[in-house]
DNA sequence: CGATAGCGGAACGGATCATTCCGTTCAAGT
DNA sequence: ACTTGAACGGAATGATCCGTTCCGCTATCG
């Protein structure tokens, strides 16, 4: 609608976008939409749909592949923030919520099959992540793991309120205090004592995905 | 099997509890789980549940009524509790996520229409809630408001890892680390910045309720 | 000026459920 | 001992939902 309305070909072409951002949008919403409703968010027939993906899972698939790049995009950015530590540290958290790529990986995870590229992608994802924690490690509140960050984003995403708008400004919101809670304060007494449970292990969670 | 096998009523009697206690757990662990899947649970044929409950839906509302009336029990617990406000607080919301009424009632709201009944307790549920919160005020960060225990505590319920009792575990360490963040601090300078986003509004919250 | 890529949307077939229905069992009354 | 009916198990029913396929239609491209 906007220009270059070249062809068929220009508009396939732009085709492709909308019904990938439909397709976000909408299992964002609702992991378990049927296609037909990320056919008519993309205001697009079913079959333009199945001209792309062979299946409702590959499309699935395609999504998880995605968030999942995107995070390490965000993983690889935060390590290269160069200001200090526990700034990158917000910045990156503030920055997932925002690609909101949680709902599009380990929410959609455990309702196709995974591919070995989307493990492979999951192992660098969870290697950046140990990065960025050893190098946060000493700002943060003694007692908290690596697995705690997905977890904790994992409460975040749950939040849904209103509009797409609101939920993001919840999140930033509870994100906000939550981080308050994982900084490391000074070493007076009492002030941090013992988190009770034994913290998640990196088996628990990738357990979840569907074998 | 237990005892007091008296005779038919007997164990009908018996049966009222046994489905009740598989509908929660059910239900707890899935929303939206077929009635069948309680009756499995529950060991009993799909009659014993219709020979109780007209229809799913008025099964709903009794687990959700139930849910409200834990709540209230408890938020009355808490309020007759003479220890130091913010102790009171904590064992108040530990206790919430022990009785797991937040799955029976935000959870299981919008999947039925409510009763008169159930918005009432849901008015007593919020009157207490705003008790609780106006006593415990002075202890609390600023910032905070009522609203924002329904939203925790929503949160920290969306955690689901591993069986019941490892979900427990883990719910109750990221409750411990999240009450570190309400907590009131010293009002050293920029320990507190203000939080982002208007706080959530209790039209907001009770919107989410089906009409 | 056909051929056909790209597409809209109805139609199909399978799966899932809530609910109903029918036959069975067995405690309680006679 | 026999009858009765409350309580029940579970198959049958009918409706709904959804992924996928299929049948044209359109307008670009060669």
């Amino acid at each position: 609608m906007t220009k270059t309305l070249s062809g068929r070909q220009a508009q396939a072409a732009r085709n492709d976008e909308v019904i990938l951002a439909a397709a976000r949008a909408v299992f964002i919403a609702d992991p378990g939409a049927p296609i037909a409703a990320v056919a008519e968010r993309a205001g697009v027939g079913i079959s333009a749909l199945y001209r792309r993906y062979a299946s409702k899972e590959e499309l699935l698939r395609k999504l998880c592949a995605d968030g999942l790049a995107r995070y390490i995009a965000e993983s690889e950015k935060a390590l290269a923030d160069d200001r200090d530590p526990w700034t990158a540290f917000e910045a990156f958290l503030h920055a997932l919520v925002d690609a909101d790529t949680n709902s599009l990986t380990q929410r959609l995870a455990g309702t196709f099959t995974p591919t070995p590229e989307l493990f492979e992608a999951a192992g660098r994802a969870g290697e950046l992540n140990v990065a960025i924690y050893e190098r946060t490690k000493d700002y943060l509140r003694p007692g908290i793991v690596v697995e705690d960050f997905a977890m904790i984003l994992e409460q975040i995403t749950s939040i849904k309120l209103g509009d797409e708008a609101r939920t993001n400004r919840l999140r930033h919101r509870y994100l906000t205090l939550v981080l308050e809670a994982m900084r490391r304060t000074g070493e007076q007494a009492g002030g941090e004592p013992e988190l009770p449970g034994p913290p998640p292990g990196s088996d628990e969670l990738t357990n979840r995905w569907r074998v």
